[in-house]
DNA sequence: CGAATATTGATAGCAATACTATTAATTTAG
DNA sequence: CTAAATTAATAGTATTGCTATCAATATTCG
């Protein structure tokens, strides 16, 4: 998958950032560098030390980007949504059937995350895989409320609400539109993690599984 | 709900803990006071510290019980766990009609806890409240797959496993029954979870909404 | 160009966390 | 009632998660 336009920029609530990480060399490092370091070793073992040794500059520097770690890691998922967002709008736009547009959603939802030249600092695979092992923690906090306040998971809450249209457009009648449009979304990100690390928890276990489940569920749950 | 039979119980992995916090008093403190803290300022915030002070005890003398606060949390989780898969089986274990069976378990799985005068020290309303904004943090690390093997996950493992069988005894032919059931299980801890702090994203609004949407989830999904 | 301004790097320091070790006090069990 | 087990108290260590200060470099713009 690649980016039709050049020079798009994935809009970040600025709140999340004290000085905008793609506005310096230094600042895509950080980006560049923190997401092959989560992926290494993990959030939790991941420090603004470490990430300074690793990309030769220096922990105070890093502080001057982002407040914490935390704020890190809300800048990395929302950037992934926002990325995600990128692609279900401009895949579905121009189809016609109500049917057939969320079909391809849930595909593009679902499916194992294809690379993006587009954007040369980002490993997209990798950041995939940090949104699977590390996301819930983003918002299994006790601060949760006032951040999203502070609209620190909008690009996640329209993305979860596109899909929700989608679903109303199919089956206007259908109860619980929100709901299964979340399902979908966290549910994905579970069966990958499933298929990694609990294989007798989930019938998953080719890439593109997860995505004949989610069609299989959405759409026997619609009246279409 | 309340344990029929007297002196049950529930029987978790011995290698989750030093010494069983069951066979003290100041276990039972220690099991009692962390679901208590653990709920009222987050699992990030908890220390065996906060804790040494509240039970009136010493950190040192909690570690002797528990390695470390993750240790605890895989406790506490498979508590909780064990406790819901014995009224599964309990509840569904006379009736008789396959598709009666699974109504029955979806209903025990997703509805709000409700407490257990039978165990004292357990505060299983608040427990699952812990379960809801703290579960995946136990299973989202990089020991995830040595912690697997050591068992730390077995009876979550068991309880998906009892779902999955009873989907297939409702339609032997359906492809995803793992899938399903570890959905309902993660789903319904989520949609709870949306309940409280991002309403817009679910239609579960009510404590018996999140019943109602499992239910028409899974049997549109079966053949009966 | 060159001075002012902004950015980055280096060092130090502090409070809290996540433990471990030791020893003393207390409880319990035979 | 004595011995063994448990618990409490204290101290100590390495690491984390920052903040502050100041020097060294870039960058910008008049």
């Amino acid at each position: 998958m690649e980016f039709l336009m050049q020079s798009i920029k994935i809009a970040i609530n600025e709140k999340i950032f004290i000085k905008d990480p793609e506005s310096s060399n230094l600042g895509k490092r950080i980006i560049e560098q923190s997401i092959l370091m989560i992926n290494d070793i993990g959030f939790e073992s991941f420090t603004f030390k470490k990430l300074g040794e690793k990309i030769g500059s220096n922990e105070s520097s890093i502080y001057r980007y982002f407040e914490n770690k935390h704020k890190l890691l809300l800048y990395l998922t929302s950037w992934y949504w926002g990325w995600l967002e990128y692609q279900l709008v401009f895949s579905t736009n121009s189809i016609q059937y109500a049917t057939k547009k969320l079909a391809s959603a849930i595909n593009i939802m679902t499916r194992a995350t294809q690379e993006d030249s587009s954007f040369s600092h980002i490993n997209e695979v990798l950041l995939n895989k940090i949104v699977i092992n590390e996301y819930s923690k983003s918002y299994l906090t006790k601060e949760v409320d006032v951040e999203n306040k502070n609209g620190y998971f909008v690009i996640y809450k329209r993305l979860v609400n596109r899909i929700s249209e989608m679903i109303k457009a199919v089956d206007s009648k259908y109860e619980y539109p929100s709901s299964l449009a979340s399902t979908v979304l966290e549910g994905s990100l579970h069966q990958h993690f499933l298929k990694d690390h609990f294989t007798s928890l989930t019938d998953c276990h080719k890439n593109t599984d997860a995505t004949q489940y989610f069609q299989h569920l959405v759409f026997t749950s619609l009246n279409t």
